[in-house]
DNA sequence: TAAAAAAAGTGAGTTATATCAATTTTTATA
DNA sequence: TATAAAAATTGATATAACTCACTTTTTTTA
């Protein structure tokens, strides 16, 4: 039972369709001629906000958080990246420096792309060219939908959005019609609502009272998700 | 006295440069072949949200905002777009309808170019691929950026920051050295720092007693602007 | 220029959320 | 498996911001 239909995740992620899939194969050779791969644990840092942007990274397997830190140390998630999606190609294109940083919310294997590959694959491939902006222009759709959000909307309702749509990243982690856990630090999760720790927690018991999610763990499981809609007030 | 170096707005603002500025004069052509212009009237809508894009507008003299609207009925604005910018392109690039819509700000004259023109364009003109790929990564950054301000900062100081912001835009309508006067309807200022109007005028009153603006009828001057930086919190 | 309409501004009461301090549970490590 | 460390949770209090009701000022229009 999907949710794409009643509730529009498109709106909501990015990943329509990845900016690699099926993209031809000589193009994605000269990608990824002079690639390397590396395993990186739990919690490691990918790139940092205002590092010179030495090239791509591809993420093969995993999870990884795109956030920017303010002056107080607060960390905010813009937003995370699953399997098969890019990262730090924007910086690259608006010729700045990385404009967020991005570490890894479970082991995950990343493939890095040389910024000069990059490059010359645009230069090369009218598809690839066609696909970036099309990514990007969507991209900038979904993340002006957040930042209505976060405008306009409480805290609860943005628990309650964030749930169903990071829901939708850990499915593909469990077998269809198993319950789908989140795996999720509370800190993790507050950062992506923008609020403090302890209000999550104190959110998701209350949601556990309402017969919404169960924990298993630290995991949680969402048992109602047209419950979650009906909270979250999405029109 | 210009505040890029200190307050570095480039964060905050897309246009550090044109799209269409310096186009080759071929390019431009094939651009405005079957252009069409309009004058519109203060609060006219240039598109709504969820329509077919029928075709970019460009800005050649007045002020925009791009805006969403949730369940309620509140406004959001995501950016005010000045003299020289372009609207509308994302949704054709990616292919779906208006994410947003659009109306302008004062009276403003503006090109529209129809859809075909503009995608051809993109085919023939590799130098207006390069500037859409380079402008859609760098509006990515800000916005993260105001998504960042909208989770974490507190009204007070996002009214500070988007008064730094939005003075910056209408200085090009006051001879240099002239006090900038902000022209903006307190709603409009509301929905563009994501709060009530109540808010904004409260903060305004509490702004004008510490010396910070002054207002002329309804437009605000900023008398003092490195005291608004401190009151951002602005590193 | 007067009247009407729209916009701006003020005040008081209420609520959501932040913050601080502590305890309990879970996970990692020896 | 016991112990230490880290993470999650709960409670109490403070406060920023929202809402509603109303007044005053500014702008529009007849």
């Amino acid at each position: 039972m999907s949710i794409k239909g009643i509730f529009p995740i498109d709106q909501w992620d990015f990943e329509s369709e990845s900016i690699l899939a099926d993209l031809p194969s000589g193009d994605l050779e000269l990608l990824m001629a002079r690639k390397s791969e590396q395993l990186y644990k739990k919690g490691e840092i990918i790139f940092r906000e205002g590092a010179f942007p030495a090239g791509i990274f591809y993420i093969v397997n995993g999870k990884a958080k795109k956030y920017k830190v303010d002056g107080e140390g607060r960390e905010q998630i813009i937003y995370v990246a699953n399997t098969g999606e890019l990262l730090g190609y924007h910086a690259i294109l608006s010729g700045d420096n990385y404009p967020d940083s991005a570490a890894v919310l479970e082991e995950s294997l990343i493939t890095f792309i040389p910024r000069e590959d990059f490059l010359d694959a645009i230069k090369q491939s009218d598809v690839l060219n066609r696909r970036l902006l099309k990514t990007l222009s969507h991209e900038f759709a979904v993340l002006a939908n957040s930042l209505t959000m976060f405008a306009q909307r409480s805290v609860r309702e943005r628990l309650a959005l964030q749930l169903i749509v990071i829901r939708e990243k850990y499915k593909v982690d469990f077998e269809p019609g198993q319950p789908v856990e989140i795996n999720m630090g509370r800190d993790d999760l507050a950062s992506l609502v923008g609020t403090a720790r302890e209000n999550v927690v104190r959110m998701l018991s209350e949601f556990k009272e309402e017969g919404v999610v169960t924990t298993k763990g630290r995991k949680i499981i969402v048992l109602d998700v047209k419950k979650l809609i009906k909270i979250a007030n999405y029109r």
